[in-house]
DNA sequence: ATAGATTTGTCGGCTATGTTACAGTTCCAC
DNA sequence: GTGGAACTGTAACATAGCCGACAAATCTAT
């Protein structure tokens, strides 16, 4: 099923793109495809073989609960990323789950294992895929400093910042996102209380940094934050 | 110089059990050597070539200055582990030394480009050294999450428990660790500040949970943490 | 032994942020 | 279109932990 289709969506990873199309084919042969709804939960870790994911289309959150049931936002993961074991060791005892975002997403996955032998087999590869681990990890470092020294506003400012780098669509000097999260999502992925978070979005508003809306967030002078 | 020397402690790790007598002396041709005292710097990153260090004696942490000049502690380095650019990519920006913590220290280098030479070359270690940075990025996450979600008190426990897991010696029940952080480092590393460190030290010691002092620590009742 | 430097101890005031609590809005399904 | 669920807005109150300030203890070098 879809055995081109998935070909061409592994070789469109820029981690894959130095690979033959016999190589591809490899992973290919034992690779999932699922697509999801809004709101749809798929769990990843526990489960049956520990798989690599590559999200192809839409938002994802990665949450985690704790021993006492509360909710951590985790990753936000967006099109074109790779998430799952990423660190080639299945741990069982991390409680985590995706939840789908936007409308509706495509994920497809491929074998830790067979991925593995592909990576024994190509050495270039492996080292690539190091050093995509390595930045992954300065990032989690980066954001996490950020987490623990700055205060909220500081927080929400430098995540609204990267959040238009990343997605916003510059229309003239303003920068407009979409927005797939609700403010109790944002003040998760900024660490603080949703009242903190609300508090600072309507500040931000009437000071006019930002229009919100529950579409969409316009940053009327990006340079400003 | 040390030629042997050196083979024997690169053969030491774990990583590189599995290496034959050729493949590291291809690394120890370019391999550096120092010893250092306490309370010496060490750059490591800037400098010349980027490099991966191996503390063979002694222990250091990693410190890191932002813009304004505050200093962080980013890492405990302990006798065999490494450190330097894991990640394999050299950045500049990053503005982190090294601190010798102990009385001396022992540190042998390699040069990142051999060890990526290396790594092509050997694709088993490629994929051990992959699952190593993920290890790294593991335990970096986690004890993060331990530093955004709990109270310092928490954090403190969570450290000391940690650190006589890694270092403590059990003498009958108790746990004796050779105190080798000021109490302004600690505070650092739990992301406090020194006063409220200080704070819960004595209050602990006061409880009978721990016997401090600048030489030693003991945790009276290991399980009670 | 002495002086200076570093580390530890303690206190009170201050502020950012969590919490609790409730009301108003928007969205969605039937 | 209507009812219920999910989301957003606002306020009062409590508090953990930061900061400044200073004193006491301990280490280190000469």
């Amino acid at each position: 099923m879809y055995e081109d289709l998935k070909y061409w969506y592994l070789r469109d990873h820029k981690l894959f793109r130095t690979l033959s199309f016999g190589q591809i084919r490899q992973l290919c042969i034992i690779t999932g495809f699922k697509k999801a709804k809004k709101g749809e939960i798929i769990y990843f870790s526990s489960s049956d073989l520990p798989r690599i994911f590559l999200l192809k289309k839409g938002n994802i959150k990665i949450v985690a609960v704790d021993e006492d049931g509360n909710e951590t936002i985790k990753d936000i993961i967006q099109k074109g990323d790779l998430f799952g074991e990423l660190t080639l060791e299945a741990d069982s005892q991390s409680n985590e789950y995706a939840k789908v975002l936007s409308d509706d997403v495509a994920i497809c996955s491929f074998l830790m294992s067979d991925f593995e032998d592909l990576l024994l087999r190509n050495p270039s590869l492996a080292l690539s895929y190091t050093k995509f681990v390595g930045l992954k990890m300065k990032r989690i470092k980066n954001s996490y400093s950020n987490l623990i020294s700055k205060d909220a506003k500081t927080r929400l400012f430098q995540f609204l910042k990267d959040w238009a780098e990343k997605e916003g669509k510059k229309i003239e000097d303003k920068v407009v996102i979409e927005n797939y999260l609700t403010q109790n999502d944002i003040a998760q992925i900024i660490c603080t209380s949703r009242q903190t978070a609300t508090q600072l979005l309507n500040e931000m508003e009437t000071n006019g940094t930002i229009i919100y809306s529950r579409k969409e967030i316009i940053i009327t002078d990006i340079s400003k934050l």
